[in-house]
RNA sequence: CGCGGGGUGGAGCAAUUGGAAGCUCGUCGGGCUCAUAACCCGAAGGUUGCAGGUUCAAGUCCUGCCCCCGCUACCA
């Protein structure tokens, strides 16, 4: 670490009490941050780490509408199933908040009134849309209704999915409620705004400067850069709420301060919660309001722009109008997403794993180990049931716990759980000596840049080359013919057992520590300090206690056990195909629908449109254009001259402002193909089809 | 040409500023037997998506093309 520093804050992203954690959350931010946690601790560092959990939000308003229920509520149950789960997990917080606490509420008025007093907010009239029936203002994502550009009739309050137009919420005709699918009316109200656009020099002066100093990760610049690259805008900091902050200006009593506002203001709430319990309630400013503090944010990509340039923002607003001034990150480790099976994690269609139910069914450790070495840090990565099963049978019960287990197991037999005496080093000896005494420094280095899975890997080699070092020296041949030499390998064997103990803690800390129980050593491994893992501190004839198996290996059945717990969770990919069939309708209903045999004259793609195609087609002696959303499945040319089956009094619609008049058939299935619908032998076009 | 990411041995991934294509798993063969049938050694397997170009030298830089993914809903 940069001498300039005397002390770090770490904090991790503070998830959203809308829902469990999954495995995704882990590795984007949660689990990389803890590793460096602890490493620092071990270098007997001064570090605070906070997290806590994110409780305002209109989504969450909506939870407890559809659960009956109140948005407290809601936040009460996540926060305390998360904050259990982390603590399973291992997360090694300093202390976990949340930001439904009066004190959050405080430090939040505190910034909003401070840059209003200051004049940094600007105050703006808008038009929005309000639904009567839910009371509620209601934001883009909840107001659907039919585009004015192409007339799809899904478009959202801020952009049409069909024609990928943005919209003014006000500009949909017929918008509907998606909460209650009633019209809303529209209502002149009052937002505070903040100016981001005029912080963008001193940002990119900021981010150039402590990137030159920590270096940031790339993926991390390239998003902080396309950001800049549109021009920053000024952005909405209140909302007609109920649920959050509530607005601290004289006449804004029935608005809240717009969520994201808040929410990374948490993380000085939660230190400030921390320092509260212990007798020195001030000591939080000592990390927050030092220049001699280094403070990392660890997130995930999705939140680059809160981190990198909004919050980074806010303190910068904050410090030109205050004594107190707060402290940078000085590096935003942001990682990229996991995939769970090779597909995103989605909640909405039970895609993934809670960390909850993961943990029952296994312990935490080899979680923590498999996605560590699998960290998303450069681009987004997957993790794989059958991959978890190996890297915690080849490599973790293996490699270290056999490691660990041959060299106790050994030394019981031979030397009676004694550390043995170190006599005179072959060069072997030596050798392993030398590369023990390089692995704490190079791991080092790699966790000083934020290269976790580098640093796993190196830690894992250690153990790799422990092994080999255990081959080579063939003690159970030297226990007869050289019991001194036997004795030396062995002891050797025995302080990398200590080594691995401190090397591993930041990865796998519970079976960090029952090594160190086991080599009945006081403590904890990072009590004794990350550099004496370089050294050899076991003192001869020092006892210790009867090994234990290390790492128990997971057999394929309790992978299925838990596959099968998780019916729920299909792959989106290969869902089977939905048997439910549509209710039943008459053959008066079917004859409604007049189905036609049509030749195609010409096809060719729609400008600017990933999926259509536009043919024109011949039905009977009529010529008609159709559009059709295939042209990921089909050339146009290969269509030309061929018989397919329209639906000819299928009322004409517009996409991407090409009149469709009829509809193509088209089958699919669950594997994403499509083919169209022909007839069996040649035909007259214009046929009907019954 | 909407924006961005990515195509590297069977699988998952590495490869600072261009400078001998590596790692883990899997496969095959061998060694060892202290240990959780574990550990160690060796081998096979790649024209780095395709086609050009720059260079003494290209996975890496440039141009064109093909394919996959994210940017849309809860969601790191």
């Amino acid at each position: 670490m940069n001498s300039r520093f005397q002390r770090i804050l770490v904090t991790a992203a503070l998830p959203y009490a809308n829902g469990l954690l999954h495995l995704g959350h882990l590795a984007g931010a949660y689990l990389p941050a803890d590793i460096y946690v602890r490493y620092h601790r071990a270098r007997k560092r001064d570090v605070l780490f906070v997290c806590g959990s994110d409780e305002h939000g209109v989504a969450i308003t909506v939870t407890a509408e559809k659960e009956q229920t109140t948005p407290q509520a809601v936040v009460d149950r996540y926060h305390a199933l998360n904050k259990n789960a982390f603590e399973k997990f291992g997360m090694s917080f300093d202390n976990y908040s949340r930001t439904s606490l009066p004190l959050h509420h405080q430090t939040t008025r505190e910034f909003f009134t401070a840059f209003h007093k200051q004049g940094v907010l600007r105050e703006r009239e808008e038009q929005q849309l309000y639904c009567e029936k839910d009371a509620l203002f209601l934001a883009d994502r909840y107001v659907e209704g039919t585009c004015p550009n192409c007339k799809y009739d899904q478009a959202r309050g801020d952009q049409c999915e069909n024609c990928g137009s943005w919209l003014n919420q006000t500009e949909l005709i017929h918008p509907k409620c998606k909460i209650c699918g009633a019209t809303p009316v529209v209502r002149q109200t009052t937002h505070w705004y903040f100016p981001l656009g005029e912080f963008q020099q001193r940002l990119q002066a900021y981010i150039e400067q402590r990137s030159k100093r920590d270096g940031w990760k790339e993926n991390v610049l390239r998003y902080c850069e396309s950001w800049f690259k549109e021009g920053l805008q000024d952005r909405a900091v209140t909302r007609d709420l109920s649920w959050g902050v509530p607005v601290p200006v004289a006449g804004y009593e029935s608005k809240v301060i717009y969520v994201w506002f808040d929410a990374v203001l948490g993380y000085i709430s939660s230190a400030k919660e921390w320092a509260a319990r212990s007798d020195d309630p001030d000591r939080w400013k000592k990390y927050w309001l030092s220049e001699e503090t280094k403070y990392v944010a660890f997130i995930g990509k999705d939140n680059v722009v809160f981190h990198c340039i909004v919050f980074p923002a806010f303190l910068m607003a904050w410090n030109d109008g205050a004594e107190e001034q707060y402290v940078l990150p000085e590096n935003v480790p942001a990682n990229e997403f996991l995939n769970f099976e090779s597909q995103k994690f989605s909640k909405s269609r039970g895609w993934g794993i809670d960390l909850q139910d993961f943990l029952k069914f296994f312990p935490a450790d080899p979680l923590r180990y498999t996605l560590a070495i699998n960290l998303p840090e450069s681009r987004d990565s997957d993790f794989y049931l059958r991959d978890f099963q190996a890297r915690t049978n080849n490599e973790l019960a293996d490699i270290l716990g056999n490691f660990v287990n041959r060299t106790l197991t050994f030394v019981e037999k031979n030397f009676g759980r004694k550390v043995p005496h170190l006599g005179e080093l072959t060069e072997m000896d030596k050798e392993m000596i030398a590369r023990l005494d390089e692995v704490p420094r190079k791991v080092s280095e790699l966790y000083e840049q934020y290269r976790f899975r580098d640093g796993v890997i190196e830690t894992m080699n250690l153990a790799r080359l422990a092994n080999k070092y255990f081959n080579d020296s063939e003690p159970w041949k030297t226990s007869t013919s050289n019991p001194i030499q036997c004795a030396t390998s062995l002891h050797i064997c025995l302080q990398i057992v200590r080594s691995l103990a401190i090397l591993f803690e930041p990865i796998v800390p519970t079976i960090a520590q029952r090594i160190w129980t086991t080599l009945n050593l006081s403590s904890s491994p990072h009590t004794a300090g990350w550099e004496s893992a370089a050294d050899l501190e076991l003192p001869e004839g020092h006892s210790f206690n009867k090994p234990e198996i290390l790492v128990t290996k997971i057999e394929d059945s309790h992978i299925e056990e838990m596959v099968k717990s998780l019916s729920g969770n299909t792959p989106p990919a290969r869902p089977a195909l939905s048997p439910e069939i549509k209710p039943t309708i008459t053959l008066d209903d079917f004859k409604k629908i007049d189905l036609r045999v049509a030749r195609v004259l010409k096809a060719e793609r729609v400008p600017r449109s990933d999926k259509l195609l536009r043919l024109e087609v011949e039905i009977g002696s009529e010529k008609r254009q159709v559009v059709a959303g295939i042209a990921n499945h089909y050339a146009p040319e290969t269509l030309v001259g061929s018989l397919i089956v329209v639906v000819a009094n299928l009322q004409p619609a517009k996409l991407m402002g090409q009149e469709s008049q009829g509809m193509l058939l088209a089958a699919s299935d669950n594997t994403g193909r499509l083919a169209i619908v022909t007839v069996a032998s040649e035909l007259e076009s214009g046929g009907t089809v019954k």
